[in-house]
DNA sequence: GACCGATTTGGACGATCATCCTAGATTTTA
DNA sequence: TAAAATCTAGGATGATCGTCCAAATCGGTC
C-alpha cells in the first residue's frame, strides 16, 4: 500500500534501512541511494534527520495499528489474537534472525543514544502492550493482565534477540510453540504433558 | 582488579562507553577524555577502533568466564548456580534499565554494522549458553539441556530490553522471581499453586 | 651525564557526515 | 500561455570522524 509521494519513498526506505542498518549507522546517501533520489532532494521533505526518524516512527505506529486492528477482526477469540501476535516471530522470522526486532532493536539504539525521539519508539512497545492487555482482560485475568502482557512482550524480544545473534530459526519456532502452549494454560486448552516433550510454562489460575 | 597499565585505563573506559553509548556512538575523543589521555595516544595502544573492541570483548569474555567459575565454586547445586545467572539481572538492574544488557546490545549493534567482530561478540553468549546447558544436564536434563539454556537466556534478554524500553525496575523483580518459580519447577521444588499469583510455568517431567 | 627504547603529545590528513543554498526543472494556477 | 508554486539537482560548508605522524618526554642502563 506504498504510495507513490516521494516522501513516502523516503519514509518506506529510511524505514527498512533503520531496521537492517540501524539509524545512527544510515546516512543521507544511503536513503538517497536507495530511493534513486538526489542527496540534496531531502532537504525539501525533512529539514533534520531526526526528522525522518520521527516519519518512520509515526508510520511504524500506523502500520502496527493496521496489524493490531486486523487481528482483532480475524481472531474470533482473544487467545486466537494473542496467538496471533506469537506468530509474528515465525512470519518474519527470515528478516528477525538477520537483523532482530524491529521495535526492540530501534528502542535500543536510540536509549543509547539518549534521542529525543526515544519515547516516542517506545509507544511502539506500548501499542502492543495495551492491545495484549485487553486481550488478557478479556480472557478473565483482569488482576494480572498487564503483567502477562508484559510476560509475553518480553519473552518475543529475547527470542528476536538470541535468534538474530545465533542465526537460528529452528529456535524460533520452539520458543513460539512454548509460547502457544503457555498461552493455552490460560485457556483452559492445557495440552497434555507429554507431546513434544515441553509443556504449558504456567498453569492457568482462576 | 584493574590493573595500572594505560592499556588496561582504555579497555576499561571504552569497555563502559560502548556500554552505555553504543560502539559506533562512541568516538576516540570520547575514550581519551575518559581516560585523560591525549587522542594521538592511542594510536601507539590500538592501531584501530576495531583493536578496541575486539580488546573489549577480549576482556568482557575473561570477565564473564571469572565469574562463571566463581558461580560455579559458590553454588552447591546445579539449581543454585542457574539461580545465580538468573539474579544478575536484579544485580545490575540500575544499569540494565538504563542502558539494557551488554552483550545483547552490543551483539545486536554489531550485527546491524555487519561488522567482523560479531562472531567474536556472540562467543559471550555462547560462554552462557555452554554453561547453563552443563548446568540443566546436571539437573538431569541431559536431552533437553541446550533448549533450556536458550530459554532462560532468552527470557533475560528479554527482561532486560523491556526493562531499559520502559525503565522499569519492578518488572525485573517481577519476572525474575517467575524465572526462578520456573526454574524450582525442575528441582522438585515447585512452589504451591498460589503464592504471589504466580507460579513455575512449566511443570517438571522426568 | 649520555644514550636508547618505551611512551606520550598535539596537530595534520583525507574521508564522510548532516546541513544548507542556489539555480534549474516541473507542475499548477490564472 | 504566463506567472506562481512546487519540486529537484548537485555542489558548498563546517564539523567530526578514524587514522597517522613527527617531535617531545620519560625511564632505565652504561
Amino acid at each position: 500500500m506504498s504510495t507513490n509521494t516521494t516522501r513516502d519513498h523516503i519514509v518506506e526506505a529510511a524505514d527498512l534501512l533503520f531496521y537492517q542498518q540501524g539509524y545512527e549507522h544510515t546516512s543521507f546517501s544511503d536513503i538517497a541511494d536507495a530511493v534513486q533520489i538526489s542527496r540534496g532532494n531531502f532537504y525539501y521533505h525533512f529539514k533534520t534527520k531526526d526528522e525522518i526518524l520521527d516519519a518512520v516512527i509515526e508510520a511504524r505506529l500506523a502500520n502496527t495499528r493496521k496489524m493490531l486492528d486486523q487481528w482483532e477482526i480475524e481472531g474470533k477469540t482473544p487467545a486466537d489474537r494473542i496467538r496471533s501476535f506469537i506468530h509474528i516471530l515465525i512470519g518474519n522470522r527470515t528478516d528477525i534472525k538477520r537483523f532482530g526486532c524491529p521495535v526492540g532493536t530501534l528502542c535500543t539504539e536510540l536509549a543509547k543514544l539518549d534521542h529525543d525521539s526515544q519515547d516516542e519508539a517506545n509507544r511502539l512497545f506500548t501499542l502492543f502492550r495495551t492491545w495484549l492487555r485487553r486481550q488478557f482482560i478479556l480472557l478473565g485475568r483482569k488482576a494480572d493482565a498487564d503483567a502477562l502482557a508484559m510476560h509475553i512482550l518480553a519473552r518475543s524480544q529475547g527470542v528476536a534477540t538470541l535468534a538474530a545473534a545465533f542465526h537460528d530459526e529452528k529456535f524460533i519456532k520452539q520458543e513460539v510453540k512454548q509460547m502457544c502452549a503457555w498461552l493455552d494454560s490460560y485457556t483452559g486448552n492445557a495440552a497434555p504433558d507429554a507431546n513434544d516433550g515441553r509443556s504449558a510454562d504456567e498453569p492457568a489460575k482462576r
